[in-house]
Formats: C-alpha cells, sequence, structure tokens
DNA sequence: CGTGAAACAGACCGACC
DNA sequence: GGTCGGTCTGTTTCACG
C-alpha cells in the first residue's frame, strides 16, 4: 500500500476541487515551496493517484439536462447476456454510469438526455440490444449535490 | 439558448475527454488553426458551456472504494425537514451525490467510503442529524461504467 | 477564419544546501 | 524539505490578410 502523508492529501484535496491550478499557487495553498509541491504532485500522478484531468461542461447547456437512474433487476446471469450487456452499455454515450449493486437491484444505470422522450428512444435501443426484464426508472428533479470530489479524509490520520 | 457549431461540440468533446490539452494538440485534433481553436474555447469558457475543470483521483487508491447508493422514501414534507437534510447531505464529503427524484423513491444519494464498517458509520452520523424513514442502501460490487462525459451528439443536429 | 510574431507565464529539471 | 537558475513549452495578444 502507498504511504501518503498529509501534505499529499492537502496537494489531492486542492487539485480535485480546481485542476487548473498553477504550480505557483498551489504551492501557496498547501503552503510547500514551488519545487517540492510540484515532486509531490508528479510522484502522485505517477503512483495513479490522478487518474485523469477533465472538463465537466454544464449538462443543461449542453442539451442533455435530465438525468434518469435506470434500475435493472435480471433473473437472467450467463455470461453471453452479461457480454452483450457490457457493450451495449459502453456504446451509449447517454449512460454516463453503470455498477452491479448487491441488494435488491442488479444493476443501477444513470444516463444523461435532453428530455423523457429522448430517455424512451435510449430506452428502446438499449431493450433492442440486449434482452432486460424488471426496468425501471426514475427521473431526477433536482440536483441537490453532485461532485466529482471524493472524500480523502480516510487516507491520513483517520480513525479507520 | 446559445447557438453552437459542430466545431465547438468537437472542442468541448475533447477537453471533456482530456483537460491537460494544450492549445496546439485542442487545435491539431479538431482541424483549426492555434488562434480560431483559442478563441472558441475561450467563448465557450465566457458562455458557461465548461463549468469547472478538475483532477479525477482514483477513488480505490484515495482509500474510499466503496461506492453506495442510498435510497430514501419519507412521508416528511415540511419545509424544516428539507432544509436540515439540504444542509445535513452538504455537510458530509462522503456524500458525493444528492438528488430528488420522480418514482417510488424520493432522494437517491451516492456515497463513498472506505468499507461497509464506515458506511454505518455514516449511516448513523446522518440520521442523527435529520430524521429518516425508510432507508435502503445498495453496495456497488463493480463500477461497469463511470466517466463524467456527458452525450454531446443532442446539442447540433440532433432531431431533439 | 488563417498566419506570424512578440511578450509573458508557467512547467520542468538539474545542482546544491 | 528549500533555493537558484536555467531551458523549454504553452498561453495570451497583437497586427494583418
Amino acid at each position: 500500500m502507498h504511504k501518503i502523508d498529509d501534505m499529499d492529501v492537502r496537494i489531492l484535496g486542492q487539485l480535485q476541487r480546481d485542476g487548473t491550478l498553477s504550480i505557483d499557487s498551489l504551492a501557496e495553498r498547501v503552503h510547500l515551496s514551488r519545487n517540492a509541491c510540484w515532486r509531490r504532485m508528479k510522484n502522485l500522478e505517477e503512483r495513479g493517484f490522478i487518474r485523469e484531468r477533465v472538463a465537466i461542461l454544464d449538462a443543461e447547456a449542453a442539451g442533455c439536462g435530465l438525468s434518469v437512474f435506470i434500475f435493472v433487476r435480471t433473473a437472467n446471469h450467463d455470461p453471453d447476456w452479461l457480454g452483450k450487456f457490457r457493450a451495449a452499455v459502453s456504446g451509449f454515450p447517454e449512460i454516463v454510469g453503470v455498477y452491479r449493486t448487491s441488494g435488491d437491484l442488479d444493476y443501477i444505470l444513470r444516463a444523461r438526455v435532453s428530455g423523457v422522450k429522448a430517455y424512451d428512444r435510449l430506452y428502446q435501443r438499449l431493450i433492442a440490444k440486449v434482452p432486460l426484464s424488471d426496468v425501471s426508472a426514475s427521473f431526477v428533479m433536482e440536483e441537490i449535490k453532485e461532485t466529482t470530489s471524493i472524500p480523502l479524509s480516510e487516507m491520513v490520520g483517520g480513525a479507520g
């Protein structure tokens, strides 16, 4: 397991809040010299703590303001079906998340579409590619919280 | 509504895949000159199409490899409760998404924790802050797909 | 929209304490 | 870990066609 200290956590915390930070302003915020900060950042990148740097677009402006959670319950567990399912969901850019879960549901999907009609079209295209029984959907009426920042409190000094 | 053309869509698509792209490589990929590409990018930023640029961290490496969906159904709809609920979920960094939804469920939450024990602690702290009845959770066994990229097909030329 | 150029900031990377 | 100083890359604006 990688060893991380408090300073690394602070650097990661800043970068996941604002990826445009220059080395100088980052160093200033975490109270470190420019070079030491740069060395740590490179190290964290190499060790895989930083997976990617991306631009987060405004979904509303981009015309896909409707977020939908899709719940799939299936009795069908043969590998052939699963392969088709994986291939299908991977091919839809509207489907932004697919999770196999414990509990009542087998799969939870999240999609971004322009509206209810676009969702129905997505649904029709999906079930045409892979047989799905027991599908239900919840439309997001309001995004109360949504962040790409993961909690870093567990990384260091935590009581476990 | 803002007017966007195919070239803008291509620029946004590249940036949401890789936010580290320099103007030169971005211009090359979308087949535009450096300067024209820069002008369009600035314009898109000013118009709010690009909400933020962030680093996406590796949740596993960061010690919060367990993703949980939490489903809340409530009969309690008074504004006082809702205010407390909003304040509570906003205060927990482990809770990375909160959505008010249509359908059977009232709220869907997503949390990132280190494990089942950490989830239980989060749950206890949450219900201590705000009364919740009818809560259920699904633990993510496998992330089949997860992306911050939103579909851009709807933006231009789409049949709507 | 394209080009070129100039000015500036920032990233990168050694050497050294 | 901090400092110095260098080079190189990239950004940001010009002016002009």
